[in-house]
DNA sequence: GTACCGACTTTCCCAAAGGTAAGCGCTTAC
DNA sequence: GTAAGCGCTTACCTTTGGGAAAGTCGGTAC
C-alpha cells in the first residue's frame, strides 16, 4: 500500500487506465473534422451548408462522410424536415454534450496554443531579418 | 448588446472562436499517438524501449517520429545520459503539462464512452443470438 | 570474437484520409 | 425554360499514417 492519503501519487494502474482511455477516446473521434464537427453541432443545429461554411476548407465529400460516421456513432441526428423545399437538419445528441468538458479544454488550450506560437514565430522573424542581413 | 449577464449564451463570434481554437489545437495533436505518448511522458519520464513497451502497438518507426515531431514542437526533451552505457530518456516539458486538463477530461471520457460501447455490444450480442436462432 | 542490448534507421508496402472538380436529382425563383 | 440553391455522390489523385521486418551502430558482457 503506497497510496495512504487519496491525492498520493497515481498508482501504475491508474496511468495504464488513462492511457488506455485516451487511446479509446481517440479511436472515435480521430481525424481533422470529428471534434470540430461536433462542437458545431453542440452550439447549434444546423443544415449541411452552414456547417460547410462555418467549418472552412472542409470538401462537401469529406463532410458528408464525416457526418454519417458521427451519425453511426450517436453523435448526431439527421433530421428531415417535410417543409417546401426540405430542411434536412444535423443536430447534436445528448452524447455529443458529454463531451463538453474535453471541447472546452480543448477550446482553451488551443487559444492559448496560438498565442505561444505567435509569440515564437515573432521571434523567428526577427532572428531572420537580423541574420539576413 | 445581447450579452446582459456574464452566463447568457455564447455570442456568435466566441462560437467561431472555440471552434478555429479546437481546430488549432488539433492540428498539432494530430494523429493516433501524439496524446497518449504526451500522457505517458507527463507521468514519468521514460526510454525508448520503456514507451514501447506502454504503448502497445505503436512500432518503433512510427515511435521515432513521433518522438522528433514532439520535440520539435516543444512538448518533450530528449536528454542523454553519460551513464555508461548511454541512457536516453524522453521527459515530458512544462508545456505538454499545459495539456493536463485536456487529458484529464479525455480520459475520464474515454473511460465511460467505453462503457457505452460494451452496453451497445452486449444488446447487439443478444438481438444477434435471437435473430440467428 | 561473438553475441546481445538499446536506440534507432531503412526499406517496402498498403490503406485510409483527404483534396479537386465535376455532376446529379430535386425544387423553387424569375 | 433557364438559372440557382440544396444536399449530396462520383471519379481521380496525392499525401499521410502506419505496419513488418531487417539492418545498423555503438556499446558491454562473457
Amino acid at each position: 500500500m503506497n497510496n495512504q492519503l487519496n491525492n498520493a501519487l497515481p498508482s501504475t494502474e491508474e496511468c495504464a487506465h488513462s492511457l488506455k482511455n485516451v487511446i479509446d477516446a481517440l479511436y472515435v473521434l480521430n481525424g481533422k473534422w470529428k471534434l470540430p464537427l461536433i462542437l458545431s453541432l453542440v452550439q447549434l443545429a444546423k443544415r449541411f451548408n452552414e456547417i460547410q461554411n462555418e467549418i472552412t476548407g472542409i470538401s462537401s465529400k469529406v463532410l458528408a462522410k464525416e457526418l454519417k460516421d458521427l451519425e453511426l456513432n450517436g453523435f448526431i441526428t439527421r433530421k428531415v424536415y417535410p417543409t417546401t423545399p426540405v430542411a434536412i437538419i444535423y443536430e447534436a445528441t445528448d452524447y455529443s454534450k458529454t463531451l463538453k468538458n474535453v471541447l472546452r479544454e480543448l477550446s482553451l488550450w488551443g487559444g492559448q496554443h496560438r498565442e505561444k506560437v505567435k509569440q515564437s514565430m515573432r521571434l523567428t522573424s526577427y532572428s531572420l531579418t537580423r541574420d539576413s542581413k
